[in-house]
DNA sequence: AATTTTACTTGCAAAACGAAAGTAAAATTA
DNA sequence: TAATTTTACTTTCGTTTTGCAAGTAAAATT
């Protein structure tokens, strides 16, 4: 089988999103942890700095990948949602997470690499199950 | 099948890595453009910076991703290479090209488009592949 | 009506970025 | 062997980004 690049594969053009952290914890929060707020973004452990939140969720959301919405009787509180195409991006974060639980597992619960094990086994399953969660 | 994460997930313990993009491109570079020297990551079409790609090597090479060494006869040009480490993040590059090629196809080549369509069909096929060519 | 919450904005110091020029060791060329 | 080129950086400095901390206005709650 041969995989052979002529040109350019276009892995650059996606590096203003996954080549900054702080977007990839919004994207994670809301894929595995199920944030949808402002408020809930911001009180992750990483403390990410409300300036730099507002920028990244309005870039997230010019690039397509997340909606910014409100509840029926709310119209104070933001819900961000994903799009498909950023449902789409489960896999990566998959993988992300994977990596980090082998490489870095000095860091991680017993707890996870019992989840993660799991995911490894069976990643369609994984990606299936979050995104009927997500596709709410 | 029930995924829940008890504790925060180590995804943000990566993220100077991942969440990089000159370090990405490097990798990049290293596992799809077969590129080894400093030249060959200079005279990518992004054109990183001469101090920042010298940055980037070093944090790689100091996070265990990367080697860099020299060939015998030669004690001037440094040959990097992937460690296992950097090798295991194979996955996270392919699916991150996979979504590009998805989402950004707009600029990308018919070419690399079939390549991309080869990749999906049988992930674990390419990157077997790859991870031999890796490992020499 | 008063207070709290939410999602920001603002000011500013520090850090990072990146263009462009320079440098020294090593290889190549004449 | 001397001159030139190549390689992998380093340095300078202006610009941009980051992020802390305080402030703000609309909307919700008390």
């Amino acid at each position: 089988m041969d995989y052979k690049f002529r040109s350019n594969c276009p892995i650059s053009s996606v590096l203003d999103i996954i080549g900054d952290k702080w977007s990839l914890l919004i994207l994670r929060d809301m894929m595995f942890a199920g944030k949808k707020t402002f408020g809930e973004f911001s009180s992750s452990s990483e403390k990410i700095a409300t300036n730099i939140l507002t920028d990244r969720l309005q870039t997230l959301e010019q690039t397509g990948l997340i909606t910014k919405g409100k509840l029926p009787d709310n119209k104070k509180t933001n819900i961000y949602k994903l799009t498909e195409k950023g449902i789409d991006f489960l896999p990566v974060m998959t993988e992300v997470m994977l990596w980090s639980n082998k490489h870095l597992n000095e860091h991680v619960s017993e707890e996870n690499q019992k989840v993660a094990a799991m995911i490894q086994k069976d990643k369609e399953a994984f990606i299936k199950v979050m995104r009927s969660r997500l596709a709410d």
